[in-house]
DNA sequence: TAGTATCGATACTAAAAGTATCATAACTCG
DNA sequence: CGAGTTATGATACTTTTAGTATCGATACTA
C-alpha cells in the first residue's frame, strides 16, 4: 500500500473551520467556495477535489463537528437529557446552525444529498440512540425530529440560540413523552 | 384616491401558485425567479416589481398559503390539536416546506428578512394562539418551534410528510406538556 | 383625447458554482 | 540522486441566476 505521488495536504481541519466561520459571518447563501477556500488558505480547486459539490462540503463539515454523541449520566432520563443538551450546544455553534439550514434546503431538492445527509449525518446517532434507549428506529427518529427540529426552527427564527428556560421545558416534555 | 394610469394586473395567485409548483419540482435553489414568471404566465420583470427578492416572493408566497388559523373545537387540547393538524397539512402540501426551508437559510443570514419571516408570517400564529390558549408569548413561541421545526426536520430529511402515527405522537406529547 | 402607470420584451451587470489546464511542489522507489 | 507519480495553486473559463435598466405598447381615468 506504499504511496506514491506527493501526499494530501492535511488541510481538513482547517478547511471545516472555515467553512463555518464564513458561513457563520455571511450566511450559508454567500458563503462562497472561492471565500471559505481562501479563509483556509488554500485554492478553490483543491477543495473541490475533495468535496465535489458546496453542499457535501457542508455535510462533510457538520459530521465533523458533531462528532460521536457523548451520551452521559445512567438511566434513560440522563440519555435523553444529555443527548438534547449536546445537540442545543453544537447548533449553537456559531455558523453550525446556517450550516446545517443551507445543506437542509439544498437537500429538499436534491435526493443525493438527502440520503447523504441522512445517511452520514443522522444515522449514526439513530443507531446509538436506538442502542441507548431502548427505543424502536421510528421512536428515535421522531425524538431526532423534535429536538434538532425545534432547536433549528428557534435559530432561524430568532439568529440567536435557545435560551436555557426553553431548553430545560424541552428535555422535560421529551423525557415526560418517553417515560 | 381615483386611480390614475393602468391598473395592476391581478396576478399575485397565479404567480404565487406558479412559485409553490416550481420549488415543488426542482427546489427552492433551481427555482429560478425567471422559471416562477414564465409558469405564471407574466414577465420576470412584473415580478420583481412586486416583491424585491426571490426571498420576499417566497415569503409572501408562504404568508398566502398558510393563511389564517381556523382553530376548531372547543377547550385547549382541541386548539392545540387543530392548530398541530393544520400546520402539518400546510406544510406537507406540495412545495411549501422546500418553500420555507429555503427561505430560512436565506433568513438566517439576512436579519431584513428574518424580520419579514418573524412579523408577517409568525405573528399573527403567535398572538391568535396567545389568545386561544391563554399562554404566554414565550410559550407560544415555544409551541411553534416545536411545531413547524419538528414537521420542516422530517420533510427535510425524508422528502415526506409525516405519517398519521408521528403526527398523533406529536400531537399527544405537546397536548400533555402544555396541560 | 391627453395623461399616467403598468405591462412584456430585451438587454444587461455582477456574482457564484463548477470545470479545465498546467507549471510546480512533495513524496516514493530504485 | 533521478525517474515516476500525485497533489497543489493559479488562472481562465462556462453556465446559471439574481437583480437592474430601458422602452415601446397597453389599459385605464379624467
Amino acid at each position: 500500500m506504499a504511496q506514491t505521488g506527493r501526499p494530501r495536504a492535511s488541510v481538513d481541519a482547517a478547511v471545516f473551520a472555515a467553512t463555518l466561520k464564513t458561513v457563520h459571518e455571511v450566511g450559508y447563501t454567500h458563503a462562497t467556495v472561492d471565500r471559505i477556500a481562501a479563509e483556509a488558505g488554500v485554492a478553490k480547486t483543491t477543495v473541490y477535489r475533495r468535496w465535489p459539490t458546496k453542499g457535501a462540503l457542508i455535510t462533510a463539515c457538520l459530521v465533523d463537528t458533531f462528532g460521536p454523541l457523548p451520551l452521559t449520566g445512567t438511566d434513560r432520563a440522563d440519555h435523553i437529557a444529555s443527548a438534547i443538551r449536546y445537540g442545543a450546544a453544537k447548533i449553537g455553534e456559531p455558523g453550525v446552525a446556517a450550516a446545517f439550514a443551507g445543506v437542509f434546503t439544498d437537500a429538499i431538492g436534491d435526493p443525493v444529498l438527502r440520503d447523504i445527509l441522512s445517511t452520514q449525518l443522522q444515522d449514526p446517532y439513530r443507531i446509538l440512540l436506538q442502542e441507548a434507549l431502548g427505543e424502536s428506529e421510528q421512536r428515535v427518529l421522531f425524538f431526532i425530529d423534535v429536538v434538532i427540529g425545534t432547536l433549528l426552527h428557534r435559530m432561524g427564527m430568532t439568529g440567536r440560540p435557545m435560551v436555557d428556560a426553553d431548553l430545560d421545558a424541552l428535555v422535560e416534555m421529551i423525557q415526560r413523552d418517553f417515560k
